[in-house]
DNA sequence: AATCCGTGGTG
DNA sequence: TCACCAAGGAT
């Protein structure tokens, strides 16, 4: 039965998976750059492929090497990542790129405990490395494989329980076969994106459809069971937008907890009253513009921001000496980390400047409400 | 165990 | 318009 599963996915995965990914790449015969694999396994964590693709590109043209990712500056690495999103990962790869460096003589691990033991890599993610790089047989557990393996053995309960996803993980190391484990590890995660998904899937031209529960019962629309819905609070800030005559606009690092940790963004005030204080702290500046407000959207929250523009800024004295401070212009805009919205709303403010239009954001998760009155 | 952490696509 | 969620891990 186990064997069947892995032949049957393996012989659909020779006709119809994706054996051309970047990170698939051989380095040796019958070996992949444990580099590639590992930077593509973290961009990949929550992430779709078509998503990926272009930051992997980027990343690896910058920072071809672990070695190069440990000798970079945190900024740069930032800068990289910046639009992809949970940008916790960004900083663990940096760290354990180092750790690599000191620890493991400038390679990642192959040994699973000690792989595992890195920041950003857990048990789905060390396997997969393992599995993919060096061929050793690791079971993986994603939301592809979850996907799968709760569908076809009929697997109820959502795969955040724990006893579910105990469950999955003994289906999953059932499954995972002794020989062709990176090719194996590849075919059920394509099955899974382009077969298995999750509405409406694709039975028909699936390899497993013959044995499957969930097709056997008609309960492909209902596993893998949903996430129980939870209402998203909404959030508030002012975004302060203080530019200086050559366009150069205040930017202030993050701290290292909460969202964002580490990019550069606005500074932030609760309310009107308080942005002034906060402007004004910073530079000489005598009128605010409220531009529109838009809301952006967390997995866990809604952020309701109204931007507030102070033009003609003229930056006070002792902002250099602060190291979390910087007046940017457009290079560094490039060359930091900065929240999409944050980047979306320079963007277009920039853009528009000439015609005194400054616009929202106009991305796919902003949402533009009324302007309010001068504040 | 439950929560936190981004963004973009989709039905 | 909006809920859902995609190659998870850390705390």
């Amino acid at each position: 039965m186990s064997a069947g599963f892995a032949d049957r996915l393996l012989a659909w995965y020779d006709r119809h998976g994706r054996h051309d990914l970047p990170w698939q790449q051989a380095s040796a015969p019958g070996k992949r750059d444990a580099y590639r694999v590992w930077l593509s396994e973290i961009m990949l964590q929550q992430t779709q492929v078509a998503t990926v693709l272009g930051y992997f590109e980027r990343f690896v043209a910058a920072l071809p090497t672990l070695r190069a990712l440990a000798e970079a500056d945190e900024d740069t690495v930032l800068a990289l990542w910046s639009g992809l999103g949970y940008y916790r990962r960004a900083r663990f790869l940096h760290r354990a790129a180092q750790l690599c460096v000191e620890h493991h003589g400038g390679e990642l691990p192959r040994d699973f405990d000690a792989l595992a033991a890195l920041p950003g890599i857990g048990r789905s993610t060390a396997g997969a490395i393992l599995a993919q790089a060096h061929g050793l047989r690791f079971p993986i557990l994603d939301g592809n494989v979850k996907r799968v393996l709760a569908r076809y053995h009929g697997i109820h309960g959502h795969p955040g329980q724990g006893a579910v996803e105990k469950e999955l993980w003994r289906r999953a190391d059932a499954h995972t076969p002794a020989t062709r484990v990176a090719d194996y590890t590849q075919a059920i995660m394509d099955l899974g994106a382009t077969v298995c998904v999750r509405s409406r899937p694709l039975c028909g031209d699936c390899p497993l459809a013959g044995d499957c529960v969930a097709r056997r019962d008609g309960l492909t629309a209902v596993l893998p069971t949903a996430r129980p819905t939870k209402a998203q609070p909404t959030r508030g800030t002012v975004m302060l937008v203080l530019r200086d005559d050559a366009g150069r606009v205040l930017l202030e690092r993050r701290g290292p907890q909460g969202v964002w940790s580490g990019l550069w963004s606005l500074p932030e005030a609760a309310d009107h009253e308080e942005a002034w204080r906060v402007a004004q702290r910073h530079a000489r500046l005598d009128d605010a513009q409220p531009l529109a407000p838009f809301v952006h959207v967390f997995s866990h929250y809604r952020l309701q921001v109204e931007p507030l523009l102070f033009d003609r800024a003229t930056a006070r004295r002792g902002i250099a000496d602060n190291p979390d401070l910087r007046w940017c212009d457009a290079a560094d805009l490039a060359a930091l980390g900065l929240p999409a919205p944050v980047r979306s709303l320079l963007l277009a403010l920039d853009g528009p400047r000439q015609q005194g239009l400054p616009l929202a954001p106009a991305t796919a998760r902003s949402r533009r409400t009324p302007s309010r009155k001068q504040a």
